[in-house]
DNA sequence: GGTTGAACCCTACGCGGCGGGAGGTCGTAG
DNA sequence: CTACGACCTCCCGCCGCGTAGGGTTCAACC
């Protein structure tokens, strides 16, 4: 603890001395004291400087604001939590990339980087829910026949990229429609729906392993096909 | 992604438009795009801008580089991870101490913050480390004997507090000894100071509670014990 | 040609929780 | 009297941008 902080406190009026000495020092008495530890302990339990001096200023209205507050910062912290293991659950499959394929490719790590962030823009937000929500109903056996089809799929689209078709084409409706169930989107019922929402989500699930090890394009070519599936969506 | 980050990064020297037109708008090339989506993925995986600057351009020289970052940002989530745990543990002893004897006590609930805050201040960083050290070594039929030996000895300090003893006295002394002793410092050997080292354990553990349940002074006075002991630790 | 609205530009201040430094005053000991 | 430390106030800095303000440029429409 530094008198930094403690000027810091007294410039907020979170907690000042209230004393002072004819000098002007600051004079700090027990019940200043009492304040201090409590805002230290608050503080070490990662609450903010602003929620520290609401919750004890009404602590005495309100008794439940304290318990509030900290069911509200247990639930913040395990939020937190998940997000770090997320993190490290990604950082970790590119790690495993990086270490086994006979030594490490940083090329091949640089694009599996642009990939994920390529994807990241792609997928919508409320489809990645979609996925989180039934990522533990699925087995393992529909991954390789799973790669098949991203990889046929993006196969296609950039053929048809390349070749020029316009984005009203009915090949490219096609396209966007088989894209999108593979992207966890809506399609059709019925078994193969079913199979390729499920390589979707296992796709997505450890997507940097995943999109690393089965879509060996160059990213910028896959971002050219994004677009052009976006702008296809769009045309209807 | 707004522009205001694009801009930031073209300040900071990160990521800058390679071209731009007559009238002074950016135009990012191709290559500047891929750039873009490695900083974003790397931003995605928790990495300062400093840190992606630094991996971006020494990854053609030191192909290493890239994966000692990842390796080196998995241990900070790790360690990131491990002391949420730590936090979310505590906040969830304090609610349980605010949940369950006839309601919640809101001054009983900050007494046991002011205490929480003297008491990691008073245990040095060596002491906690050797009680995270063997915390697990522990049982739980000593707990109750423990509290005693804490009530007691911290009655016996707070008489000597009041009753005015110098810091220099044998008494003192031997308090300090004792009290080393409860918070994991050197005991004598034998059955006793084991159970003693094992109940500041035990307290540790779980300190919200404990301290709570088992030292129902008021902090002011254990901060004036707290302070006594320190001198009677210096006076040798 | 004029006008309009969107898109772009630059500059500057703001946040949270202090750290660190400059330059001055106060307290105490030799 | 001098020296040295402790304390004071004031101000800039960090990180990764968000936000606001005021000025240009672009493309389209009248």
């Amino acid at each position: 603890m530094t008198v930094r902080a403690l000027y810091h406190y007294d410039e907020i009026g979170l907690l000042s001395a209230s004393e002072r000495t004819p000098a002007g020092h600051r004079r700090y008495t027990e019940r200043d004291l009492r304040r201090l530890y409590r805002v230290r302990a608050l503080r070490a339990l990662g609450l903010s400087l602003e929620e520290i001096a609401g919750v004890l200023d009404g602590a005495a209205d309100d008794p439940e604001s304290m318990r509030d507050l900290l069911a509200e910062q247990l639930r913040r912290l395990d939020e937190h939590a998940e997000l770090i293991g997320v993190l490290r659950q990604r950082i970790r499959g590119l790690l495993r990339q990086a270490g086994d394929s006979s030594g490490l490719d940083p090329d091949r790590l640089m694009t599996t980087l642009e990939l994920m962030s390529v994807f990241e823009t792609y997928f919508t937000e409320e489809q990645r829910e979609r996925l989180a929500e039934r990522r533990d109903a699925l087995g393992g056996e529909g991954v390789e026949a799973a790669k098949g089809a991203w990889a046929g799929l993006v196969e296609e689209g950039l053929r048809l990229v390349e070749t020029g078709v316009p984005a009203e084409d009915e090949r490219a409706r096609d396209l966007v429609r088989r894209w999108d169930a593979l992207a966890g989107g809506f399609h059709p019922e019925g078994p193969e729906g079913e199979r390729t929402r499920a390589a979707a989500r296992r796709m997505w699930q450890d997507n940097s392993e995943e999109i690393g090890r089965s879509l060996p394009w160059p990213a910028e070519r896959m971002a050219a096909l994004v677009t052009y599936l976006e702008r296809a969506r769009q045309a209807g």
